[in-house]
DNA sequence: GAAGAAATTGAAAATGACAATCAGAAAGCT
DNA sequence: AGCTTTCTGATTGTCATTTTCAATTTCTTC
């Protein structure tokens, strides 16, 4: 692991230690294996991924758990709930600095980030506009992918 | 009903009628009770609240009665089916010139729409970057309107 | 380090939106 | 009108998610 990544980590980690210190909540050992298999997430996985994948190691960690879990990173600001309509939530490792939205492939499923700042001014001009406050928003384009415009 | 009313909801009309008709469908009197009522919705209503409105004047069409027609008036254009994150599907009246996305009050819930072509074009923009194709977005900004940025 | 209060866990059941089923009714072609 | 196909609506099924609850674990306080 570079040092880069363990610094990024720890800020995560810390982040959500933070917050179950605030909020009087329990750090346990389920807590911490299902923190460090989040972390090394790759993105957009949802709650029934991180749950198998877990079980090999972990076969006592319940889906429920997990679940509770992954909402409780959510809350806490180190994961992203997404929803692509595909009727299962998905998370991703949030960190505060880096934004991104997603290209959606409704054919084979192909996840792509892209950043776009301007997009992110103009986003913000328009809520000033009503005197809106955005808290988050959501950003997702579907269509085909380049492989599968080729193929259809 | 002013003329240009009437002339837009003939035609979205004419477009179910021709879809209808192109998959060798039936024009039920169902439907067309479904239609009229959907055509003079206010935007972003739940299958549910359709389902209630019309069970005051037509008690006999049942829940899946309106969910499937609602799907099929998406499908033929005439609507566009929306997920705010709150578990249940909505759906606005769509013609076809005018694209616009949302606001969503995360506190009082009320909408606002918004049209934005730069963002449009910003958005084609990214999507040629990756040789992908769009099919269609979602862009909401979720936080709060201003009557309840001043409350809280 | 033990005791007690409070939070957590995990299996199971509940929930809730949506989709599928199916027998009877209606539409629309000939 | 007769016949075939589709539609309807009550019900049931499905599936992700959420809740429940007794047993367990954590963490503070003595």
């Amino acid at each position: 692991m570079n040092r880069l990544l363990r610094v990024y980590l720890m800020d995560q980690v810390t982040i959500f230690n933070d917050y179950v210190r605030r909020k009087g909540l329990k750090n346990t050992s389920q807590r911490l294996t299902i923190l460090e298999a989040f972390l090394g997430s790759k993105l957009h996985f949802s709650t029934e991924d991180l749950y198998f994948r877990l079980r090999k190691d972990h076969p006592k960690i319940g889906y429920a758990t997990v679940h509770r879990t992954l909402k409780l990173f959510a809350e806490c600001g180190i994961a992203r709930e997404l929803d692509f309509g595909d009727g299962q939530a998905r998370f991703e490792p949030l960190n505060a600095d880096q934004h991104h939205d997603h290209l959606v492939c409704t054919n084979c499923g192909l996840i792509i980030e892209f950043t776009e700042p301007q997009i992110e001014k103009l986003q913000e001009q328009v809520a000033a506009q009503y005197n809106f406050k955005i808290e988050r928003h959501r950003h997702e384009l579907y269509g085909l992918c380049s492989k599968c415009t080729k193929l259809s």
